[in-house]
DNA sequence: GTGAAAGCGCTAACAG
DNA sequence: CTGTTAGCGCTTTCAC
């Protein structure tokens, strides 16, 4: 049968606390026993059982990742492997594990947290995701559970919840901004599904730029979707079959920039020389597009590094205050943008 | 504090022993008794322990996913979110959870598997690749641990282990003979990593077709790369420069083929005029490329969904004979294949 | 139908 | 430095 920490005992003639005690490598052990138990763990191939030990412990080494609902094409987004990987490789250094929600709904989801949660079966939980209003988020807050979210909260409990997030507001602006110095002034925004707060702050930053410019904002140049590809072809017919089309599209997420892409290819359209793409992400494939797209690198790894980071540091010290990290971004510019040059009929 | 077995007991007048029948809807437990519990653990806002009832059991419901090392660019592969998904919602279904494997070097995953396994972490494994030699396989199969493969085992054991594949084989050598249809003869393969089970299917798909058709094969025709994107582009430059460059490519991986793509496109080839491509995956982005490609639709989402089936017939039923399963696969024509008119250089 | 009690494998006081 | 003992929260015989 299996090996316990008895058989171990016994064969180092020992007690088992002594066993328990060299697995966790305590100080007050002399060197030799150590040794004996070692040798013995080894002879028997014992293995801790890892049940018993969170039972004991009421720790179980493992945070869980709570991803936005399997259901939707979101998921597929090469954004998610690159967090976990960023996840990964921390939460491996620190030796946790990483356990997977799999709802496919939003209720199905929220009740696998509460099982996680009331079940002891994570220590930790991230959040890859912030919606608007988020059941999860609330639900975890109120249970003061420890927990981190990629993004940021949306609502006045910002102060109170550890978060890794980029500067989204900041960088949609610059981005606008640079396609202004471009000479664009026809800039549509096509943006996510509305309820991520990251939409709403890529927005803001959009209309600042534009603003600040002392340009007027078209509300016929602001769509939003929730589906990234077809999101992006729907985007694009909308926008192109307007009197005044726009000459320069900010895109919220690379996926999108290929589905826009496809559909520009088929209506002839060419970018950059009639249109200007700016989108957001910089995933791994995304510099494959044709043409080679301009984008915001805003450094997926290191947001799930970080969270995993600060997450852990929350499971061992429940005290410390709410933590913010904003993880710097990066504007990569390839071949999607041009300087506006051609007349345009007078608005 | 927590909200046990014993104080919901206490508060419905009952013993612990009952209430764990109830969870478990034992038959033999009076209805009214039930109802009596199910109220008490309501208003207590009882959650069972995940750990105690693992360790009663000597079942966690979980399973283990182990993916290849995410060192390398492999893991960035949307094929990953997308088998995930369909392991998921069977996962789900059957109330199983995800734990994921955090490994960055082959051996630190094996030592996690060793973990999983010996720790009782998780009831059964899944393997989401299938690379030639593979220790994990081998410790798995000798542990008789309960576990399926995505792929195929390479060697004699084949008939030993259970596993969910595509008939690569079959598949490959399709897709030559539907190139070969088209009038091409200089057909050259572009292959991922040797290591995996599914380059070895294909070479020997294609060079079966070459074979039937009478056609030799040039070494200089097939190359291999490891690095999905970098490895497009190199074999590109590699092909390209042949006195005698293909009319035809056959590409290991959809990722891979936006590589070839672009790099094609920076060397003014023109795709299908010039060359043709074929590919092998579907990705959701793969009908977004330009032009749209060619590719085999290998049914990712079932590869996992049924992986996950047989995995846990297998935990149910240790006993049961190996499975295997194919999932059936289609060509989808889109516009990266052409016929060969042009007059070519003698061979 | 229901209760009492032992035990899953480990940790953590408390002794000594 | 090491052993003894009492749980962690649940399941599961075995009684009644």
């Amino acid at each position: 049968m299996t090996v316990t920490i008895k058989d171990v005992a016994k064969k180092a003639n020992v007690a088992p606390s002594t066993v328990s005690r060299v697995i966790a490598n305590s100080s007050r052990i002399s060197q030799r026993t150590k040794e004996r138990v070692r040798e013995a763990m080894e002879d028997l191939g014992y293995h801790p059982n890892f049940n018993a030990r969170s039972l004991a412990n009421k720790s179980t080494k493992t945070i869980g990742l709570v991803m936005p609902n399997s259901a939707n094409k979101t998921f597929q987004n090469p954004f998610f492997p690159e967090v976990i990987r960023g996840i990964s490789t921390k939460a491996h250094m620190l030796e946790y594990g990483m356990y997977l929600s799999t709802g496919q709904t939003e209720e199905e989801i929220f009740e696998e947290v509460q099982h996680m949660v009331q079940g002891r079966r994570v220590d930790g939980i991230i959040l890859l995701y912030s919606r608007v209003n988020d059941k999860v988020m609330s639900y975890l807050y109120e249970q003061n559970f420890p927990f981190t979210v990629i993004g940021r909260p949306y609502d006045s409990r910002m102060s109170e919840i550890t978060f890794v997030n980029n500067d989204n507001f900041k960088a949609a602006k610059t981005v606008t901004e640079y396609l202004l110095l471009l000479g664009h002034e026809r800039i549509a925004f096509v943006g996510g599904n509305l309820d991520f707060v990251v939409t709403v702050d890529h927005m803001e930053g959009y209309e600042r730029a534009l603003k600040n410019a002392g340009i007027k904002m078209r509300d016929e140049y602001v769509v939003f979707h929730e589906e990234l590809q077809e999101g992006g072809q729907e985007a694009v017919i909308a926008l192109m079959s307007l009197k005044e089309p726009p000459t320069a599209l900010l895109v919220a997420d690379d996926i999108m920039t290929f589905g826009v892409l496809r559909m520009l290819s088929e209506m002839d359209v060419s970018v950059p020389d009639d249109v200007s793409i700016v989108s957001f992400n910089n995933l791994m494939i995304s510099e494959l597009s044709s043409p080679p797209m301009t984008t915001v690198d805003i450094n997926i790894y290191s947001l799930g590094y970080e969270a995993t980071t600060l997450l852990i540091e929350k499971i061992l010290k429940p005290d410390v205050n709410p933590r913010k990290m904003i993880i710097p971004h990066k504007l990569i510019k390839r071949q999607s943008c041009q300087r506006q040059t051609k007349k345009l009929a007078p608005q």
